[in-house]
DNA sequence: TCTTTTAAGTCAATTGTCTTGACTAATTTG
DNA sequence: CAAATTAGTCAAGACAATTGACTTAAAAGA
């Protein structure tokens, strides 16, 4: 018998793990139906009318829920609904691209309270974390200015940036020198300069995560989106939780090799923005980039849509290979890229190509529009912290 | 308030969930590690000795492990480790291809106990699925004359076959008419002409199962099982889960699309064993079909090395294909190729394309040869109701 | 050799959390 | 106005993990 080898072993649970179970379920539950009554949760959670309203009041004392005005539902006593208090919980989400940096405030049920944004300087992290911890800082002081007790209800800070993580690469990417970025030990750092618990995962798994929380996949269990930002990537919702990989780099399909002109190239370098911005000769640093594109595309302008006509035929690769690959219940299309150019890529991606997902007992469409707002990264990137500290999750039952 | 509206909630759980929950922990326990003294399934598991001590009894009583000799480690009382016993359950697994079934009985740790395979008929589930039951029958009744508790420590059958399931597709798979399979409600049939819990998917899943359990994969919590068999597709272990998507049907590699040679094809016309049989124009029904390619394979077979070369070019961009979206600590190779084949591709498919799997922190190899068994899906279908009744996972914290 | 230290494992009482069954309250139906 | 139905509470009970003291058995040190 090797007596030093370590003993890998999931970790037993107690109590306070079911405890922390249920808390989550109905905290879930009331996120996902809206307010509900104590015996409608009873039902839906398959706990007891007892257990629940012995929770309740804890998560009431907590300042987690609150009762709303009774409703009559037929016969029977009229029951008394309860919803999540939006000022239970505070979250600060920060996203990090190419040339600018986002930080934004929101609470429980993902109102978004303030939001920030800053320049960031050519040089990397030596020059940009001053900034990106500045910009974080204000907007945690506003918070707290507007809301007394939101310091002591800040569940942590969710950070996101371009993928992928720990790789030893080339630096072909200057100026904004994301290979440094994606080699610092950012999440390290900010948790030093902020104190916060700091989660940093990549924008395509950020743009998931909003979209589950308040977007087109709200209350799926099985939904890839494609990102397409500045790079190209896919946020992918596995039975019910964002999967990550084993370094935090799952979903970097911009990386992916396919053959188009008759050479192989990656997708990244065929049907992201930074591609269109190539394509256009427009500088991505521009202030005003977003409603350029957004401008150019609605005016149907021939050279943008020379490059939608292009990206969607890789764009409609993609979606047969993520179909292919991972059995959604649907795609969703999202991103930084402007409503115009969004609507008119997914329309030039008509038809889809033949897949598995065509099936008999479809019920959502194979391909939907996400969020086309430059700060759905930063509400992902938010909702991270949140959705750790209160949803149901293998995780949170184990003991520590 | 909208009445009729279904209320979405996951099921919250009590103290049977919490037992239920180290129980699985603590088999798992063994199962990776060898057996262990409650002293060190207490330490591994989080659980106090107490608790330890209580679940081990129950255990114990339940025949489900055993003690070993006692063991003298430096100071202190000697520990008595404990180990799972083999008999104390058993599974039945059957996989069905295209012109073979086989059925196999294993136990608890995994042993094959027995196997027995048939030709299937032409003409898809109505006259193959008699040979099936039969062929189950045999197998169940070869088991209950070996083993005078097997019957009621039977946890269920897991069957598997080849994917996609539920798709509505042009029958061109003849004369074995798959699709036929594929569209059958082979799960209820099995359940109703057996008794048994049937568990169903597709052969690349069941792979992974079996590489999880007894192979490369054992212990690994991300790892992606590339399925070279008659057809070809992906196992997904993801998070210390096996992965199925929305439909059962996540994985399915093989109806992937690439270019090769200019024109756009699917991956499964390139590189599966069925390609081969096409390139070698040997009849994929000949009995020893295996034993055939595994030695033409090890003769260095000028036309099966041709096979390999062209292969070799799809695989390695598969790989690199897998390692960009899933992020997986390793490949595996398995399936149904002989070990010559399976060996000689591996090599071919030497140097791999770079991608992120090039990590400096990297531990194991980015590509794993797993196992080259014709029986190993069986053996995976079979691993799948025993990690069901035994392993730790959310499901079965919750309430039924 | 004898005492001390260390670790495995048990015993009995306690604690935390959900469950049970009886109860009250409020409303609709007939 | 009585019966039926549903929401919700109360108090006792059941279940399973925890705690701290204890027993047992070996190694290490004096």
């Amino acid at each position: 018998m090797n007596e030093n080898r370590p003993i890998r072993a999931t970790s037993g649970t107690n109590h306070e793990g079911t405890s922390a179970h249920n808390r989550r379920v109905i905290i879930d539950a009331l996120r996902l139906n809206g307010a509900l009554s104590r015996a409608d949760l009873a039902r839906a959670t398959r706990l007891t009318k007892q257990t629940v309203s012995n929770i309740m009041e804890e998560l009431e004392n907590d300042g987690l829920v609150t009762s709303r005005e009774t409703v009559r539902r037929g016969r029977g006593q009229p029951s008394t609904p309860y919803g999540l208090v939006p000022e239970g919980a505070f979250a600060i989400g920060l996203q990090i691209d190419r040339h600018i940096t986002r930080a934004i405030a929101v609470d429980l049920v993902g109102n978004v309270l303030i939001r920030k944004e800053a320049n960031l300087p050519a040089g990397g992290p030596a020059t940009g974390t001053p900034v990106v911890l500045q910009l974080i800082e204000d907007v945690r002081a506003e918070l707290r200015q507007r809301v007394a007790q939101a310091e002591k209800r800040l569940v942590g800070l969710g950070a996101a940036m371009p993928g992928p993580f720990g790789i030893e690469q080339e630096d072909a990417d200057n100026p904004w020198m994301m290979g440094a970025w994606q080699r610092f030990p950012l999440l390290e750092t900010l948790s030093a300069g902020t104190g916060l618990n700091v989660t940093l995962q990549n924008d395509a798994a950020a743009c998931a995560t909003a979209e589950r929380m308040v977007g087109a996949a709200h209350g799926l269990d099985h939904a890839v989106c494609l990102y397409v930002g500045y790079g190209i990537g896919a946020g992918l919702i596995l039975g019910g939780e964002l999967y990550s990989g084993a370094h935090g780099n799952a979903g970097e399909i911009g990386m992916a090799l396919l053959m188009a002109g008759g050479r192989q190239t990656q997708l990244e370098h065929r049907a992201s923005l930074a591609s269109l911005y190539d394509h256009l000769s427009v500088d991505p640093m521009a202030p005003d980039i977003y409603s350029l594109i957004d401008a150019r595309a609605a005016a149907d302008d021939p050279d943008v849509l020379a490059w939608i006509e292009r990206a969607a035929v890789d764009l409609r690769w993609s979606v047969q290979l993520i179909e292919t690959i991972f059995d959604p219940q649907t795609v969703i299309l999202c991103g930084g890229a402007p409503p115009a150019l969004a609507t008119r890529l997914i329309a030039a991606m008509q038809p889809l190509l033949p897949s598995n997902a065509d099936r008999p007992d479809r019920l959502l469409p194979r391909l939907q529009l996400g969020m086309t707002d430059p700060w759905a990264v930063a509400r992902g990137a938010a909702a991270e912290p949140i959705g750790h500290a209160f949803d149901p999750r293998f995780q949170a039952i184990l003991k520590s």
